[in-house]
DNA sequence: CGGGTCGATTGATCTGGGTCAAGGCATCCG
DNA sequence: CGGATGCCTTGACCCAGATCAATCGACCCG
């Protein structure tokens, strides 16, 4: 059973958005066998559980379609967010019993499950499997950083300012025909924007005012965020200029 | 050239103080040669820098002896500590050109470092350096949402208590004679524990003097603590009380 | 020795964001 | 229809932690 260094390989299959076949046409058929009898669907609608923290967790899996979040909650009931999960991102913990955190859809869901332990004997055998994921957690670890800087040193405004933007460029659904503006919806609750950036709900709310009433964004109801000039929004999250030229 | 499923290999090698070795004796000679042939070791002293956010870093590395951080730094000169650098932890991103936060040596450091290339070659011949350094970025990744929780909800007090349980757990060098005590001294400055928890060196200094006063913990000097009670320290954390009981 | 530097401590004061409380506005449902 | 519920907004007030500033001690070095 030997491979031939293919050199895209994916997670995800079948009518999952992503990518997932190997470049080399030998392995493909195998691994693409393989995923496929491992692999099953779920769906969750919005506002339910998919797993609390500390239960037994007998899959990984990526997220199709919809939303979900990983939580932390102590025990008096402060929340942090800890994961924001958007189509193609992966969840769960090759070689873990046990959920480390809560995760929950925000909205409709559907995920792609792998049973973990066949995953796991195919992640064995099937090395670029561990160099693609690899390769995924390193961009969560890297997002993980950014977001310490927002919770330990980001003002309530920068805080806002940078989720904004950082959902506009993840979801920039629709650009405006304007220069540089963008329209979209935010996928979360004043609540759920709290828990992610360490802020109370009434904060979120009040410095959305704030930028609603300085006209760096227009709000169309209380969810759809039109950002009339983005290069105003970004001047607002305290982050370098230059963007993210990361790799 | 085939290999035989070995059960360990970590990415250190000669003297560094972490195991290093293939279980499979076959294997073993192999590897060993060919990290030693892409190895090498750099020195530095106290505060000195190892790599500026943005530098070209044609290395990856892990830690032998001594203390480096990973900082991100806002340009008005906000800094927030991403990542703390304990012998045996590694560094650096295969498949990045770039570096994307300051590395600083906070004690005398020792790294082992291999060059790029070569490094990135051998992980695609070398399928389970791949696994191992995907369950040390998970290691890692894990730390940062803990952390992300006590930036975003923990209280000054609660973040200083936690801090100090972090060093003791990893640097535990005494344990006290009696029962549930432990010593160690402080690897950081004052100043450098602000940037870890998100706080200001004087709200770090003040609590620091409360827990003292307190009896929680007992000061040698400015940097030597003695925790008398790991759990009377442990209650202050706001911590589960079970303790870590992840995998 | 005296002056400089670096880290730490402590005090006095200020303020950003938390807390508590009162509505407002949809949507749902009996 | 009218009450309930969920999400959001806004106001009034307060406090944990930031800011500004003075001092101390240890160490180094000319």
């Amino acid at each position: 059973m030997s491979h031939h260094d293919p050199k895209i390989a994916d997670l995800n299959c079948g009518d999952c958005p992503i990518r997932h076949r190997a470049v080399c046409a030998r392995c493909e058929t195998d691994e693409l066998h393989q995923l496929e009898a491992i692999k099953y669907y779920r769906s969750f609608q919005a506002g339910q559980p998919v797993i609390w923290s500390g239960d037994r967790m007998e899959f990984v899996a990526s997220v199709v379609t919809g939303i979900a979040t990983l939580t932390q909650t102590m025990e008096d009931g402060r929340r942090q967010m800890v994961g924001l999960l958007l189509p193609s991102d992966f969840v769960g913990r090759p070689g873990r019993a046990t959920a480390a955190y809560d995760v929950t859809a925000t909205t409709d869901l559907v995920m792609c499950c792998f049973r973990k332990k066949p995953f796991e004997e195919l992640m064995g055998s099937t090395p670029h499997i561990a160099q693609r994921l690899l390769e995924m957690t390193l961009d969560e670890l890297d997002a993980a950083r950014e977001w310490m800087l927002l919770l330990g040193r980001k003002t309530a405004r920068e805080k806002i300012a940078s989720l904004l933007t950082i959902i506009a460029r993840r979801n920039a659904s629709l650009k405006l025909a304007s220069k540089g503006g963008v329209r979209f919806d935010l996928p979360l609750t004043r609540e759920e924007m709290a828990d992610y950036l360490g802020l109370t709900l009434e904060t979120v709310s009040r410095q959305i005012s704030t930028l609603k009433r300085e006209g760096v964004i227009v709000l169309e109801g209380k969810r759809h965020v039109i950002v009339p000039n983005l290069d105003r929004l970004l001047e607002e999250t305290g982050d370098d200029s230059d963007g993210g030229m990361l790799n």
